[in-house]
RNA sequence: GGUCGGUUGGCCGAGUGGUUAGGCACCGGUCUGCAAAACCGUGCACGGCGGUUCGAAUCCGCCACUGACCUCCA
């Protein structure tokens, strides 16, 4: 139906067609982690979202920079009147240098990203190595009248911004309803408004993590690093800004606001934002605890979690759901996604054993066209994965014989499989087999399944029966197959 | 309180003014010494009340419940 590429820009609040500003190529950036926790569920829906867009415009021949930032400065903590930065703050309690706990979560962060398949962006700048860039951005602001100083921090004015343009434009947010709503916080008594956002902020004298301005000793404030480093990589205006629904306010409002003053333009021309996972129908995430880290995942060790789940199923439980859906966290769910993603893994395997007939019960056109006109409205991969689902039960049928397919349409069937399950969707079976082998009990079982299948060539069940059932008292399930039997350690 | 969203069959989760979403589970079948696995097949739905319409789960209104943001958060 669809042969463009159509996403829903918050802007707008409204899918429209994607036209970049340079013909064939995007400019991408997305909110990445602040590193002083473990990454979890909620890191691989962010990361996962976006590596699907990245490998999708990819796929459709898009040159794309892609620059997703890692913030290691400028949080505030929001009960901390000193001003500590959180990483600060876990840095003491830790008694380790700052950089260290930055980088040791920066660090934790690649780590589970490569097990997600998550591909690594183009740039991937780091707030702290953007100090000089976020001044030069207060300065600007400061010499067009936004902002001001206050006892050595800087504050955006967003009333004066206001008055000449639209603060709430990108949230919906109106602001009369803010200026009544808003808490007031510890240290407000600096700000002429409780709207106004710092640009850089003093440091108190324990504060660990600081540079030198012209301001104070200080670092900057939160919202500024992505204003700067975009900036800074794609130009004043690029094509596509990236991040967490709960990142739409007041982050990426201020974005708009900074950039608004300083370039002149707002910085993105769509905004992508992804929803959140929920655990009992509630955000899952720091404020409430009770978010599930992705090493939990994959050791099974949460009071949540009633077995390990592997990477891949956290990918494809994510690809199951689109993108701006809510997303709820289930045992049952999770090994939903299990079972259906190695259905759908096995079919790359099943199609290989196929034999071509001279004729097709298979439209590997219409397969097509759904694939990609899934893929082209706002990037569904639910529709996408439901028609992969329909293949792999034609699959199926084909090598029971019970369908047909021509030797070039079989061609075409592969090409598409693999690139929209391995390429856009970024599935790997390989990854599938991460546990590692353990290789004195595989010649171990190997010795056993060998004698069974001699027992049981004598018909002699009585004693076939035993070996199984020992074996599954032992944790390991033996199943028979036409080629042999398999086991597998649960 | 303000702003915005959601409510789909046992579970997860798409979508559309009239035609089967899909997955998992269940049930039936094929296969198997048996079981498991695998594969095939079937059933079950659109929060409540009104309205618009030839026809609404899909549009509109009201109500109920629920969530996100408004403070750091993917």
């Amino acid at each position: 139906m669809n042969n463009k590429l159509f996403i829903y820009n918050t802007l707008s609040r409204k899918k429209e067609e994607f036209t970049p500003i340079i013909p064939k190529k995007v400019g991408l950036y997305v909110c990445g982690p602040t590193v002083y926790g473990d990454p979890h569920l909620g890191h691989a829906r962010a990361a996962i979202t976006f590596d699907l867009l990245f490998r999708y415009l990819t796929f459709l021949d898009y040159k794309v920079r892609y620059v997703r930032n890692i913030t290691d400065v400028g949080h505030l903590e929001n009960d901390a009147d000193e001003g500590d930065d959180k990483i600060a703050k876990k840095a003491k309690l830790d008694d380790l240098e700052p950089m260290e706990v930055a980088q040791y979560y920066t660090n934790r962060y690649h780590l589970y990203m490569d097990q997600l398949n998550v591909l690594n962006p183009s740039i991937e700048p780091r707030a702290s190595g953007h100090i000089i860039e976020q001044l030069e951005l207060v300065d600007t602001i400061l010499d067009k009248g936004f902002a001001y100083e206050s006892k050595g921090s800087v504050y955006f004015d967003v009333e004066k911004y206001h008055q000449q343009h639209h603060y709430g434009k990108l949230s919906g947010r109106i602001i009369e309803d803010l200026l009544s709503t808003t808490r007031a916080l510890d240290g407000q008594s600096e700000k002429r408004s409780n709207l106004d956002f710092a640009l850089w902020k003093k440091a108190s004298p324990e504060h660990i993590m600081r540079w030198p301005s012209k301001y104070s000793t200080g670092f900057p404030g939160w919202h500024l690093e992505c204003s700067a480093m975009s900036a800074k990589y794609l130009g004043d205006q690029f094509d596509i800004h990236g991040g967490g629904m709960d990142l739409l306010f007041p982050h990426h409002e201020c974005e708009i606001a900074q950039s608004t003053i300083a370039k002149g333009k707002t910085p993105a021309r769509y905004w992508m934002h992804n929803n959140m996972i929920t655990i009992n129908g509630q955000k899952m995430g720091k404020s409430l605890g009770n978010f599930i880290t992705l090493e939990e995942f994959t050791t099974g060790d949460h009071a949540m979690l009633q077995k390990s789940y592997s990477p891949m199923t956290i990918r494809f439980f994510i690809l199951q759901a689109h993108y701006r859906s809510t997303l709820d966290f289930s045992n049952e769910a999770l090994m939903a996604a299990e079972k259906g993603m190695q259905r759908l893994l096995e079919s790359l395997k099943t199609v290989e054993k196929i034999a071509p007939s001279k004729s097709s019960d298979f439209n590997v056109a219409e397969f097509e066209n759904n694939c990609y006109s899934a893929m082209n409205d706002d990037l569904n991969s639910p529709i996408l994965i439901a028609h992969l689902f329909d293949a792999t039960r034609a699959i199926n049928n084909m090598a029971a014989g019970q369908l047909s397919i021509t030797a070039n349409d079989l061609k075409q069937l592969k090409d598409l499989l693999n690139a929209f399950i391995l390429e856009v969707l970024g599935l790997t079976p390989e990854m599938e087999s991460f546990k590692e082998a353990d290789t004195q009990l595989a010649t171990a079982m190997d010795l056993v399944l060998q004698w069974r299948a001699q027992v049981k060539a004598n018909k002699d069940y009585v004693t076939a029966d035993k070996i199984r059932d020992e074996l599954a008292k032992a944790g390991i399930t033996v199943k028979d197959g036409k080629d042999g039997a398999i086991w597998e350690v649960k």
